[in-house]
RNA sequence: GGCCCCGUAGCUCAGGGGAUAGAGCGACCGCCUCCUAAGCGGUAGGUCAUAGGUUCGAAUCCUAUCGGGGCCGCCA
């Protein structure tokens, strides 16, 4: 259920009479009128727009329609009072009845509550992490680890089909740095003294990768040249990499629907394809690109290149698909990557990449762009940089991989739901400091904790009552009499959920999770605001001793917020805690 | 030189066409014989970087400028 697109639909259908009847012209456009909870309270319960957007194109001022509206809408039991204000707002105030049916409807679709089929069962493939197979995953992968993950519980919820998808990028010169890398570990399982030359990778992870290695081929590919042991060592070594990531993955509950090799285009006949089809369509041609300004390479010189023409689609250069030698540049086998995600059949592309890769967004737009037809969209979302703080300063540890901290440092440290409700603290746009002191905090300076202190709480209440003798668990809450709920602060906390189904849409809508993170910490604090009052107003406590009835109305309300704030966390991939101990 | 992101309270940040711009921290004043005070309520604090434009209406959209960060040929 959810209320706010109800209570559109009353007012498109009122619109639609008023035309009927003549009040209005016929044929408007009521797209753009929305049903919006208003900033202040003072207000009612929700606001309509539909006056002020219909006023020009009905040629009628915005009062006149809103006090027409308003004498329509009212003849609905849901609707309290409707009226005009400031501009041409029309303000509702609902029934109590309307609230009581929203703890209702929470009880009984339990996790359900929210979801919504906006998707449509659309296709949606989410590309994310992808992170070269030559090492542990790090912080920079930490962020859109995350992020991915929770955006696809998010479209999923709402009624996409949707693939979470991770592309190894094990076609290029650094698997052989990888395979060279490990083959010194290699050399080093066997008693010998690894030279790790500038270049090569030096993180002690590959050690265990030199042992597999003399467990498989004991000496004999010591003093061999590169040509015997290269190609093999650099299958098993990504695969040893791929199992490490797939780990670090699985610390933080991120699992991956598909893993697409780059490799395992090559030879294939699928980059040449994806060109081809560029080029059927004038996109490719031969050409020389010029230095770019004001930066001033030292040994620029200009070379006779196979190029994207991605200024057709407002990038501000063409872009490279082979290098001069004629061998492929990385980004051709992307256009064939992302070319093959469009044959697969999904509706709609999602990549999530690094800051870094902010150049290559408008070519990978225009080559989906392109071979779609401009029938699948691609957003690509750019995760900012994480900035890691311990004890007042940058922190920058590096434990097992040389040069960088890498997510296990993370995830062993703050745990997988501290890190991950972080990371949807800020929006993916925006730099983000994760602080290990105060992620840590159990105080309401830490939004994690703050949230799992009011779900926390809720089971708190639930327990008590059975101690009381008061039935709460979930199959009598669902039987209560939720009449009983009316004081204001029950129902204003009853309006907060109510909110949950739409905010869920508006994330989806512009794919940012981030929004759920900021709902719940407000829900929570309409929770611990509530749960106050009991101190000060005895008749506001859930438990009401002696009155089963009214406790049981109470508690439902106290259930109906656990059950949206489980179901937030859940988007969130963070497990609700039961108590805080 | 170009492209992308950011600029909102002292600090960290939400809000991204709608009414008097919000939250947390920090400051100040209150609240535990009572379901977890690990919490809650209140007060103070703003030229929404600047200047134009679009609109009935702009923190929000457009343009320019200023400031901070990131990126920019055969690396992936």
């Amino acid at each position: 259920m959810n209320l706010f697109s109800d209570i559109r639909a009353l007012v498109i259908d009122a619109l639609a009479e008023m035309s009927a009847e003549g009040v209005l012209p016929a044929g408007l456009d009521t797209a753009a009128v929305a049903v919006e909870p208003p900033r202040d309270l003072a207000h009612g319960d929700m606001a309509t727009n539909a006056a002020m957007v219909l006023a020009k194109p009905a040629g009628m001022s915005p009062r006149t329609i809103a006090d027409a509206l308003a004498a329509k809408l009212v003849a609905d039991a849901r609707i309290m009072t409707a009226e005009t204000a400031g501009p041409g707002f029309l303000n509702l105030r609902l029934a109590p009845g309307v609230w009581q049916d929203v703890v209702g409807a929470a009880l009984a679709e339990q996790s359900e509550f929210g979801r919504s089929t906006l998707g449509q069962g659309a296709r949606v493939n989410v590309e994310f992490v992808s992170a070269n197979p030559t090492g542990p995953m790090h912080v920079g992968h930490v962020r859109g680890a995350v992020f991915g993950d929770a955006l696809a519980s998010l479209l999923g919820f709402v009624g996409y089909d949707v693939t979470r998808e991770y592309y190894i990028n094990d076609g290029g010169a650094q698997v052989d740095v990888l395979a060279r890398s490990a083959y010194e570990r290699y050399r080093e399982a066997n008693g010998l003294d690894p030279e790790i030359a500038e270049g090569l990778y030096p993180g002690d992870y590959l050690i265990p990768v030199g042992e597999a290695l003399k467990a498989k081929y004991g000496t004999t590919l010591i003093d061999q040249p590169e040509s015997v042991w290269l190609a093999d060592i650099r299958v098993f070594a990504t695969e040893a990499m791929m199992q490490m990531i797939r780990d670090d993955l699985a610390m933080l509950g991120v699992q991956m629907d598909v893993f697409s090799s780059e490799k395992a285009l090559y030879g294939t006949g699928k980059i040449e394809a994806a060109i081809e089809t560029l080029r059927g369509l004038d996109l490719i041609y031969s050409g020389k690109l010029e230095a770019p300004k004001g930066k001033q390479p030292e040994d620029w010189e200009e070379r006779e290149q196979t190029l994207f023409r991605s200024t057709a689609y407002g990038d501000d250069q063409d872009r490279p698909v082979q290098k001069s030698d004629g061998s492929w540049t990385y980004f051709a086998p992307d256009i064939a990557y992302h070319y093959d995600k469009v044959t697969r059949g999904f509706d709609i592309l999602i990549d999530i990449l690094g800051a870094d890769h902010g150049g290559y967004v408008k070519r990978l737009k225009a080559v989906v762009a392109a071979l779609s037809g401009g029938k699948v969209p691609l957003d690509v979302k750019l995760t900012q940089l994480v900035k890691l703080w311990k004890n007042g300063e940058p922190f920058k540890m590096s434990k097992r991989a040389g040069t960088f901290v890498t997510l296990r440092d993370v995830v062993e440290q703050a745990g997988k739901d501290v890190t991950r409700f972080i990371m949807l603290t800020r929006k993916n746009d925006a730099a983000l400091d994760f602080d290990f002191d105060k992620v840590l905090e159990q105080s309401k300076d830490n939004p994690v904790f703050y949230v799992q202190y009011a779900h926390a709480r809720i089971n708190s209440v639930i327990r008590k009552a059975g101690e009381a003798g008061i039935a709460a668990d979930d199959a009598t809450l669902a039987g209560a009499n939720l009449d009983l709920l009316g004081h204001d602060a029950e129902l204003a906390l009853a309006r907060k959920i109510a909110e949950w189904p739409r905010l869920v849409e508006i994330a989806a809508r512009g794919h940012e999770p981030h929004r759920i993170a900021f709902y719940l910490y407000e829900l929570a604090s309409e929770f611990h605001g509530f749960w106050n009052r009991g101190n000060d107003d005895a008749s506001l406590r859930f438990i009401q001793e002696g009155d089963a009835a009214t406790s049981q109305a109470k508690i439902a309300l106290a259930r109906a917020t656990g059950v949206v704030i489980s179901a937030g966390l859940g988007i969130l991939g963070v497990t609700p805690v039961e108590e805080m101990r």
